[in-house]
DNA sequence: TTAGGGTTAG
C-alpha cells in the first residue's frame, strides 16, 4: 500500500487527487509524510508542498534542505528566502547544506541585506571554513557587485579548489577588471575547463576576441578538453569576428568529440554561419535540428533579417507558427526588424497587429522594434502613438523615434524630441546624433547641425564617427555650401569614405561645380573602382560642361575596367503581390494600374539598383 | 540535498 501511494504521488499532478492522498497519508501512514512531501517538489505542486511543509512542527534538516534546494532549482528565490528565515525563526535545524541554496536565492534576486545577514549567521551556526559556503558567498558578493567582500571571503580560503577561483574571476570579469581576472587565472595551480571558459568569456565580453581565441588554443595545447560551453563560447566569438574559417574548425571539434545533439551548440553554429553571412549554411544547420526551441527559431529568423532576406525571415516565422511554436520577445523583435527592412506597409501592419494582439507584458524591446518598423514603413503617426504610450523608454526607444521622425522628414519634431530626451536625463549616444544631424539636414538647419556636431565631443564626450561627418557634408551640400563641405572634409581626422565623397559629387552635379567634382570622383574611383554610378555621373558632368575629351577618358576607363551599369528597378506592393518594373516598362500587365494607385495614394516606390543589363552605357 | 562558465533582439 505504501509503495502504491508513493507511485500515485509520482504520477499525480491534479491537486484534488493529491489532497486525497495527503488525507490518507496523514491519517493512516504518518511516517510517509516526508516521502509525500518530496514527491511534491516539482513545478506543478511545489506551492502545495510548501504548505504541507509549513504544517510540520519540527522538520528535520534533510527535509528542510530538500524544500530549500527545490525552490532554488525552480528559481523560486523569494520563496526559498522566506522558508529559510521561517526555519531560522523557529530555531529549526539549519545545516551546512541550507546555506548555499539560500545564498543562491539572495544572489539571484538579488537582495544584499538578507545575504549579509546570512553571512553574519555563518560563524554563529558554527560553519567556519566550508568550501561550498565560501564559494556561495563569493558568488553572492559577485552578483551584488560587492567585489571587495568577494575578495575578503576568497582570502580566507586555504583550499586550492578551482571553483572559488572561477567565481572570483567571473566577478572581476563582470566588473570590467580584465587585468585582475587574468592575474587570478595565472596564479591558479589547479584549473578546470570552466576556469578556461571563464577567462575566455572575460576577454570576449571586453571585445578582446583575439586574446580569447589565443587562450582557446592554449587551453587545447595544455591538454584541456573543450566542453560544450567552451565550444559555444568560442563559436560566438567566431560569429562576432565573422571568422568562418575558424568557426568551421571549431565545428569540426564537435563532430569529433561531442554529441551534435545539443540544441544550444547547434544554435551557436547556426549563429556563427549567420554572422559570417553564410545564411544558406545556417539554414542547412537549422533543417538538421531534430527539435527546435524558440531560440533556434528566433536565430534563424534574425539570420535572414540581418542578411537582407526579409521575406524568408517572414516565411520561417509563418512556419514556426504553423508548428505551434510559441514566439517570445526576441522572435517578435526579429520579425519586426524583417518587416522594417522590407518597408512594406501591408506586411508591417499585418505583423504589427499580430504583435500588438499577443498581449505580452510591456516590453521596451518589442515596443521599440514596433515603432521602428512603423516608422520605416512610413507610418510615423502610429510609431509616435506607440512611443508615447511606452511606460519605460530606453536609449534605443528614443533613438528609434528620433531617427524615425528625422528620416520621414519631420526634422523639427526630431530635434524637439532630442531636447525632451535630454530633459528626461536620458544620455544620448552616437546613434542619437546620426538621427538629429539627419533631422538638421532635412530641415535645412545648417548652424544648428554644426552646433550639435561640436557638442558631441564637448558636452557628451562622444567622438564623431564617419557617419556623423557624412551628415555634416550633406548638411553643407544641401544648402549649396560646397566649398565649406570640401573644407570640412579636408580638416577631418578620420579617413573620408565613399558616402562622404559620393555626397559631395552628387551635390557638384546639382550645383555644376566641376572642379570639386573632379576631386571627388578621383577619390571615389580609388575607393570603389567597380561602382558604375561614379563614372557615369562624372562623365555626364563632363559632357554638360563641354569637356568631351575628359568624358571620353572616363568612359574608356570604365570600359577598360569592365565596369557595367546596373539597371534601376522600381517595385511596388499591391494586394500582397510584389510588382517590379524597369523605366518605361510596358510588359507588366497591371503597370498602368499600379502607377495610378501609386500616384493617387502616394505609396512608397523604392529604387533598387539590382540587375546587370549587360549593355554598355 | 550544496558552488562556476554558454545560444536569439530593437
Amino acid at each position: 500500500m505504501e509503495q502504491r501511494l508513493i507511485y500515485f504521488l509520482q504520477i499525480s499532478i491534479r491537486l484534488d487527487h493529491l489532497k486525497q492522498i495527503h488525507a490518507l497519508v496523514v491519517r493512516e501512514f504518518p511516517n510517509l509524510v516526508p516521502d509525500f512531501l518530496r514527491a511534491l517538489l516539482k513545478q506543478p505542486t511545489i506551492r502545495y508542498a510548501r504548505r504541507v511543509f509549513e504544517a510540520i512542527p519540527q522538520p528535520d534538516s534533510f527535509l528542510s534542505n530538500s524544500i530549500l534546494s527545490a525552490h532554488s532549482k525552480l528559481s523560486l528565490h523569494r520563496e526559498a528566502l522566506e522558508i529559510f528565515f521561517l526555519l531560522h525563526r523557529r530555531n529549526a535545524q539549519v545545516n551546512i547544506f541550507s546555506i548555499p541554496s539560500v545564498l543562491k536565492a539572495c544572489a539571484s534576486l538579488p537582495v544584499s541585506i538578507e545575504g549579509n545577514q546570512i553571512h553574519a549567521l555563518v560563524p554563529k551556526l558554527g560553519f567556519f571554513s566550508n568550501i561550498f559556503i565560501q564559494t556561495s558567498l563569493i558568488d553572492f558578493y559577485v552578483k551584488i557587485s560587492d567585489i571587495d567582500s568577494a575578495e575578503m571571503v576568497f582570502s580566507e580560503i586555504s583550499d586550492k579548489d578551482p571553483v572559488p577561483y572561477n567565481c572570483l574571476m567571473s566577478g572581476y570579469s563582470k566588473s570590467g577588471n580584465v587585468v585582475d581576472a587574468r592575474h587570478l587565472f595565472d596564479t591558479m595551480t589547479q584549473r578546470t575547463a570552466s576556469s578556461w571558459n571563464t577567462i575566455i568569456t572575460c576577454y570576449a565580453h571586453h571585445g578582446e576576441f583575439n586574446e580569447a581565441l589565443r587562450l582557446f588554443e592554449l587551453m587545447r595545447v595544455q591538454g584541456f578538453q573543450p566542453n560544450e560551453i567552451t565550444i559555444v563560447t568560442v563559436l560566438s566569438i567566431c560569429a562576432k569576428v565573422a571568422d568562418l574559417e575558424k568557426g568551421l574548425k571549431v565545428k569540426k571539434l564537435i563532430d569529433n568529440h561531442h554529441s551534435r545533439a545539443d540544441l544550444i551548440v547547434q544554435t551557436a553554429i547556426l549563429e556563427m554561419y549567420v554572422k559570417c553571412g553564410a545564411v544558406d549554411e545556417a539554414r542547412m544547420e537549422f533543417n538538421q535540428m531534430n527539435c527546435k526551441d524558440v531560440v533556434a527559431w528566433s536565430a534563424m529568423i534574425a539570420g535572414y533579417a540581418q542578411n537582407g532576406r526579409s521575406r524568408e525571415a517572414l516565411e520561417v516565422f509563418e512556419e514556426m507558427r504553423s508548428v505551434c511554436s510559441e514566439p517570445n520577445e526576441v522572435t517578435l523583435v526579429s520579425v519586426l526588424s524583417a518587416c522594417a527592412q522590407l518597408g512594406s506597409v501591408e506586411v508591417g501592419e499585418h505583423i504589427g497587429n499580430y504583435v500588438e494582439g499577443q498581449k505580452l507584458g510591456p516590453s521596451v524591446y518589442v515596443d521599440s522594434a514596433l515603432l521602428d518598423m512603423y516608422s520605416k514603413c512610413g507610418n510615423v503617426q502610429k510609431a509616435c502613438r506607440i512611443f508615447n504610450k511606452m511606460q519605460k523608454k530606453d536609449l534605443i526607444s528614443w533613438n528609434s523615434m528620433i531617427g524615425g521622425l528625422a528620416y520621414n522628414g519631420f526634422g523639427e519634431d526630431a530635434i524637439a524630441l532630442f531636447y525632451k530626451m535630454i530633459e528626461e536625463n536620458q544620455k544620448p549616444n552616437d546613434v542619437t546624433f546620426v538621427g538629429i544631424l539627419t533631422a538638421c539636414t532635412h530641415a535645412g538647419l545648417v548652424d544648428l547641425g554644426l552646433q550639435f556636431f561640436h557638442s558631441m565631443k564637448s558636452e557628451y564626450s562622444l567622438m564623431p564617427k564617419v557617419e556623423h561627418c557624412a551628415c555634416i557634408v550633406d548638411l553643407f551640400c544641401r544648402s549649396g555650401r560646397l566649398e565649406d563641405a570640401y573644407h570640412f572634409i579636408r580638416g577631418l581626422e578620420i579617413e573620408p569614405n565613399v558616402v562622404i565623397w559620393g555626397t559631395l559629387l552628387s551635390a557638384c552635379r546639382i550645383y555644376s561645380n566641376f572642379e570639386l567634382a573632379k576631386i571627388s570622383v578621383e577619390k571615389l574611383l580609388e575607393l570603389e573602382p567597380d561602382n558604375s554610378s561614379n563614372y557615369i555621373l562624372f562623365s555626364n558632368m563632363c559632357a554638360d560642361a563641354g569637356q568631351w575629351e575628359e568624358a571620353r577618358r572616363i568612359r574608356n576607363l570604365m570600359r577598360s575596367k569592365n565596369v557595367r551599369k546596373l539597371a534601376a528597378y522600381s517595385w511596388i506592393e499591391l494586394d500582397n503581390t510584389l510588382h517590379k518594373f524597369l523605366v518605361g516598362d510596358k510588359s507588366h500587365l497591371r503597370s498602368s494600374e499600379i502607377y495610378e494607385v501609386a500616384n493617387g495614394l502616394s505609396l512608397q516606390i523604392k529604387w533598387v539598383p539590382e540587375l546587370d543589363l549587360e549593355q554598355p552605357v
